[in-house]
DNA sequence: GATACTGCTCTCGATTTAAAAGCAGTTGCA
DNA sequence: TGCAACTGCTTTTAAATCGAGAGCAGTATC
């Protein structure tokens, strides 16, 4: 752990901490996809290669952006745990998807959760967030008589590849 | 020009197009420092070295996130301008400041201006992304009848400094 | 006892980074 | 009319980092 900081510029120090390539994407892989284990988090979409990963994961650790532990119901397996300082980039992450979905050549079943959580606004965010930290810091549940936001962004997810797929078939 | 990316979601693209230490400290200097000359842009905080500069501002206007056009007080000089694309990172920048002042050890002279665009909201926020219209753009003027964000902000930090120096004079 | 899965680590070539010096002009001033 | 300072870079060289692929020791499953 180094301390020695290229300056004290908050927007500086927080490219320090994920300012490459891959921990967002991690990050990423952690809120929406629910991953915890290090084989779940090497299957991603972009395909990062086993050592980066390692090395990331590390460094996230060292940060405080993730917390590692062990799995009780396997003694290899290692769960990787959100911080409050990962939980709360959940608005960034909002911001950066809408940005990327109005800018950049996104596909469609891949922006649709960025699109459901640009029309959520702050309010959506901090359920979502608020369910974060019943999974990754054992907060207590608050209301949970409908189902999460990450599952109805998975179900969006879905409904569009199952569109997509019937659309490719009928062509 | 390569259009070959890693995958179609949102934050992976955006991440292509600033995910490195330095794009966006770049467009913090331009947004935040009014800066548009390369030899002013070298003049970092952190110290970018010219080959990297070069290399990034070459990128970012390939990527549309900035023009570049003569100047015709000097026929060296180029000036470097924000694109609407660029103007729309403002909310995000100040969300990473936001995040940045509350979990990293920044210093107060250089996080005044993150904890000012954080109090002023998205209300602010807009105001300053019209007034880099104006700047970039060439968009008409709106009511300038009171200081520009920019200029707020500013005044902040050196009434941080000033302070600073008594206090160090003092000690 | 075979097979698959666990979180990594190792090796090695390719890419990126960075500091420093240099460069062909342009401009301002004496 | 000279000269120093300034313009946006480029070049060079060494070091650090990245990344694909193979491999590994220890589970768990059947």
């Amino acid at each position: 752990m180094t301390d020695d900081h290229r300056s004290g510029c908050p927007i500086n120090l927080s490219l320090e901490v994920f300012g490459d390539k891959w921990s967002l994407l991690i990050i990423r892989d952690m809120i929406f996809g629910g991953k915890r284990h290090f084989r779940e988090l090497l299957r991603s979409q972009e395909g990062i290669s086993s050592n980066i990963l390692a090395d990331r994961l590390k460094t996230l650790v060292e940060m405080g952006m993730l917390t590692k532990s062990d799995d009780p119901s396997h003694k290899q397996k290692a769960i990787y745990s959100l911080t409050e300082m990962a939980i709360a980039l959940v608005p960034i992450m909002a911001h950066l998807g809408a940005w990327g979905r109005r800018y950049l050549p996104v596909t469609e079943e891949l922006s649709i959760r960025a699109q459901l959580m640009e029309e959520g606004g702050p309010e959506l965010w901090e359920r979502f967030m608020d369910e974060l930290r019943v999974e990754h810091l054992g907060a207590a549940p608050a209301v949970p008589d409908r189902p999460t936001v990450r599952q109805t962004l998975q179900a969006a997810y879905e409904q569009v590849m199952a569109r997509k797929a019937k659309e490719r078939e009928l062509a």
